[in-house]
DNA sequence: CGCTAGAGACCGACCAGTCGGTCTCTCAGG
DNA sequence: CCTGAGAGACCGACTGGTCGGTCTCTAGCG
């Protein structure tokens, strides 16, 4: 039992490295196989199929960023700090799992129907969360009335867009962008200049 | 020669309808070929690979987009309403053309090197446009100075993100969720409230 | 000996793309 | 007006390669 150990690791930390790169599609088993210095065999006793690897890293990687988060917003108080919070503890998370960010937010989009759904249910997880404290901002009068469900979405796209791009192209380095990326977000929900500059 | 008509049209019709629908990998040859009722010969007549009609369509949609975007913003004088004019454009297309939308946002992401750059390339175009009018409404003193990077990636991010919403959910609808979105962008650069509510 | 962990040859479904053939339509020559 | 040759558009059976997944076999351990 505790021998998940060696071979099972290096599947999956094979499986990262090619599937950021290449894609699920793209990316033939063999490949794993190679990469992790062990057989067919050894891959499919260790994982029921292809399709499970990767929903396996993406759902594992959906959790640990959801934990991250909750844990930074269990440490502050009022709503708009929590919201600061849960940003900073996002791009911390991204930046050290580059990889697996790049499966969970590119690798894992336009794959049909099967995974559609899980991806889906991913996203809602964390507009709820972030919904949950913008309205929380508003009930303290930090941010003005307003419609969160667009915000929310409108604020995960504009993250997840700046890390792509910090993905792809290693500009602009994640520590750099954060400041002028929370000014935006926090402006976006019209959260007073005073306020961000003395938070 | 004008016989490019009806064949070529109901081909690209159907592969618009099932690439949308089940992404690049999950559709067959097949699959275009029964809905647009011809024959596999028929296709490889008309395209070379199947991969070019999918990027044609991608190409095509983009250039769409540009124009209409462009022609938007020549309507206009002040850097700030220019981009208030293409914003409105954007969301026009997009809920004009959901399938390609949906193939232009979604399915042609994940896809692997080949597409990558096609993606960034088209990518960029877009942050160059809106980067240049938030630089212009700098100048016009509308806006403070920030980073504009920053701010075009994220504004495409929020934008993306609430169209692909839109095209999974039905909702919000686009044409509701436009003011909303409309005030969120322009706080997120810091156009004061007063000039947003007389624009 | 029995069991876990792994090796790697092999299978067979699947599918993009091909290729020889057919079916109009046009147009020149008689 | 008829013919037949040529071209363009389209048809669909077939192929050849590719890959996920399986199966039998083995090495080591207790």
């Amino acid at each position: 039992m505790q021998n998940n150990s060696d071979t099972r690791y290096r599947i999956l930390n094979a499986a990262i490295n090619i599937f950021s790169e290449k894609g699920y599609h793209n990316t033939r088993v063999d490949e794993i196989v190679e990469a992790a210095e062990t057989s067919k065999g050894g891959v499919y006793f260790h994982f029921p199929s292809k399709q499970d690897i990767f929903l396996g890293l993406i759902d594992e990687f959906a959790d640990l960023l959801e934990l991250r988060i909750s844990e930074a917003i269990s440490q502050e108080e009022r709503g708009i700090y929590r919201v600061d919070a849960a940003l900073n503890a996002c791009m911390q998370t991204f930046s050290e799992y580059q990889k697996l960010a790049k499966i969970f937010l590119v690798q894992a989009v336009g794959l049909g129907t099967v995974f559609e759904e899980k991806q889906q249910e991913i996203h809602d997880r964390f507009v709820e969360i972030i919904k949950t404290h913008l309205d929380e901002a508003i009930l303290e009068g930090d941010i003005t009335t307003q419609d969160t469900d667009i915000a929310a979405y409108a604020w995960i796209g504009a993250l997840n867009e700046v890390v792509i791009r910090w993905i792809y192209t290693g500009e602009p380095d994640l520590r750099r962008a954060l400041p002028a990326l929370r000014v935006f977000l926090l402006r976006s929900v019209g959260v007073s200049e005073d306020r961000i500059n003395q938070m």
